[in-house]
RNA sequence: GGUCGCGUAGCUCAGCUGGAUAGAGCAUCUGCCUUCUAAGCAGACGGUCGCAGGUUCGAAUCCUGCCGCGAUCACCA
């Protein structure tokens, strides 16, 4: 039983005995620093229960705990806060439970309900770009807390391979691309073809000036450029299926896979199932047929099917073309549905898309339900704020992007200059330093990423450069790295008993406390959807320790015990860094 | 215009299921490397928590209105 149930539990029978009264439910939050303590019962809501003065009565209850709990070790009371003190024994008591428990703090045991996470989601005729990158990061790290939370998780996309926008850049190197490929060129295969989303944008837009020059109205200018009509034509051949389309089409997406791939790799994400549009983009018809006939959705004169949900605040939203053919959301619902039949494990699932979406995803979770399914009850927009410039948004086809392989090689580059400024990598080879600028630079970028609330917008300033000190991922990194050091020089025995007495530095409780609080923090991070809790955690978790390596010394401790004590401690903060950036996908360097 | 989200120190962010004097980092300024890695530690400076009401013993946190920023409201994706 945890100490606070057991404290909530005698509160509780403390004021039944001194006051005759039955609490429904006891208030605690960790003492604040200024005040000696470690966990606060707060008075004022018993007040409703109990008349009387708060400082009296939070003395008789710290009384009647002290008395009645061998934990607590002493009290005081400061206005209605009951500040109680819990003696070193307790904290030692679990340090000695999980000091050779592996994977601390991560669920023992994988429920067999399943959840799908999709993150990433790129079309291919365009390279990455920060605003993925923070898609990407979000939706592993998500994935990778479900997991240590006792989630099994299905990492997906849905890859939109198919489209005008993916025909444009087709055409355009139809056009003018003179058959250059990858090797040739010597381009990324995803950075070619994004070369010619842009070509093909030039094209159409000196078209329409053309036709704007000839008299034509700006308007109808931009419907009937030639080489847009062009790209329509190419999408009708697609969709007919064409040889000559469909082949260039799995050329240039081979290129653009290629591409993603090593991004990603770069990255450190990964996925276990992919989804092509191409193969999901007719799905969905079928069940809004069904659903028709069930009344769900209602067909208006020209033959377009809706549905109504003035009910739920929202409006109407179409679901099918009055020509019969599927709009988003039917997509949507069909690729949903198809991803259960595909994996009948599934119980939920999350999707990591900017919060432009919002709308869209509340539509279709509210279709999904209407239409039964369980598993609708556990869906989740894991919607995120945009990534903006100072000049506004990011725009691919005006080039106002940052380039995700642009910003990891910025990234490395910076680790490395900081690296060779501070000079402490004697003895590593080339080879190893290069692996650690990857580490520091991702870990940098990661962290500054990932720290922040998913919801809220970034404001990315690419002139100043992301932070390598204070609350940042290299911080983390370097505390980590520093206990490391420490750990290879204790060569000597660590298997003391922690039941042999001995007190307490103040910085080694707190560090205690701390550590104690990370499997909460997991489920807590899980439950939200929220990486940054992780991060805030280890921050806090790292700044401690560092105060602590401060004022305190591990090896140089004259006595035995502590100094073993010690560290053990530093090893088990370790590995609880290591395990959370773990969640965040953020590697940690034995030097640096 | 309707709907949704955001607004906390000069800047970037925590805190938001109500609790003590609102916390960090960056920037500026002071100290600390003959002792375990100074990408560090200790400290100073810096706040009408967008504004105004309301609920409460108690509001940055909950409710209402307003202001500002953003998104969205297509037989686009």
């Amino acid at each position: 039983m945890s100490l606070q149930k057991v404290l909530s539990q005698c509160v509780i029978d403390a004021v039944k005995e001194l006051y005759q009264m039955e609490l429904p439910s006891v208030e605690f939050q960790p003492t604040r620093k200024d005040f000696e303590g470690d966990i606060t019962v707060v008075v004022f809501p018993m007040l409703r229960f109990v008349k009387g003065n708060p400082v009296e009565i939070g003395t008789k209850i710290g009384e009647y705990l002290q008395e009645h709990v061998d934990e607590v070790a002493k009290f005081n009371v400061v206005k209605g806060f009951l500040n109680v003190v819990i003696d070193d024994q307790f904290y030692l008591d679990f340090f000695d439970t999980i000091r050779e428990e592996a994977n601390y703090g991560f669920a023992k045991d994988i429920s067999s309900d399943a959840m799908m996470v999709e993150y990433s989601s790129p079309n291919t005729n365009k390279p990455l770009h920060l605003g993925h990158i923070r898609n990407n990061l979000l939706g592993y790290a998500v994935s990778e807390i479900l997991k240590a939370a006792g989630k099994k998780v299905y990492k997906t996309q849905i890859i939109n391979d198919r489209g005008i926008h993916i025909c444009k850049s087709m055409l355009a190197w139809q056009r003018f691309g003179e058959g250059e490929t990858p090797e040739s060129s010597g381009l990324k295969g995803d950075h070619l073809v994004g070369k010619y989303y842009v070509a093909f944008d030039k094209a159409y837009k000196e078209q329409i000036a053309e036709l704007v020059d000839n008299g034509t109205a700006k308007e109808k200018a931009e419907k009937e450029a030639p080489i847009l009509l062009e790209a329509q034509e190419m999408l009708r051949k697609w969709e007919a299926g064409d040889e000559a389309t469909v082949s260039l089409w799995q050329m240039m997406n081979g290129w653009v896979y290629e591409g993603f791939d090593t991004t990603y790799e770069n990255l450190g994400v990964d996925f276990d199932v992919l989804y092509y549009e191409s193969n999901t983009y007719l799905l969905g018809r079928d069940v809004v047929k069904d659903g028709l006939e069930k009344g769900i959705f209602f067909k208006k004169e020209d033959g377009s099917v809706w549905i109504d949900l003035t009910d739920e605040g929202l409006d109407e939203k179409i679901v099918l073309r009055s020509d019969g053919t599927a709009v988003y959301m039917t997509q949507d619902i069909g690729t949903a549905i198809q991803r259960v039949t595909d994996h009948p494990d599934i119980n939920g699932m999350v999707y990591t898309v900017g919060n432009e979406q919002d709308y869209h995803f509340k539509v279709l979770f509210l279709i999904l339900k209407k239409l039964g399914y369980t598993w609708a009850q556990q869906l989740y927009h894991l919607s995120y704020g945009m990534v903006d410039l100072p000049s506004g948004k990011m725009k691919s086809r005006e080039g106002t992007v940052v380039d995700a392989d642009d910003l990891l090689t910025s990234m490395e580059n910076t680790a490395e200059e900081l690296s060779k400024e501070l000079g402490k990598l004697d003895g590593y080879s080339e080879e190893e330093k290069k692996r650690l600028y990857r580490t520091i630079g991702l870990g940098a970028l990661k962290y500054y990423i990932l720290k922040v609330d998913p919801k809220k917008r970034i404001l990315f300033n690419p002139e100043e450069s992301v932070d390598f000190q204070g609350n940042t991922g290299p911080f983390i990194q370097y505390t980590y790295a520093r206990i490391q050091s420490i750990l290879r020089k204790a060569d000597f025995d660590l298997s003391i008993d922690l039941k042999a007495t001995f007190d307490l530095h103040g910085k080694e409780k707190e560090l205690l406390k701390l550590i104690q609080l990370f499997p909460e923090t997991v489920q807590l991070a899980a439950e939200n959807y929220s990486p940054a809790l992780i991060a805030n955690y280890t921050y806090d978790l790292v700044k401690e320790f560092n105060s602590f390596y401060q004022q305190v010394s591990i090896l140089g401790e004259s006595d035995g015990t502590k100094k073993q004590f010690r560290v053990l401690l530093s090893k088990k903060v370790g590995e609880v860094i290591q395990s959370a950036f773990r969640l965040l996908g953020i590697d940690v360097p034995e030097r640096m």
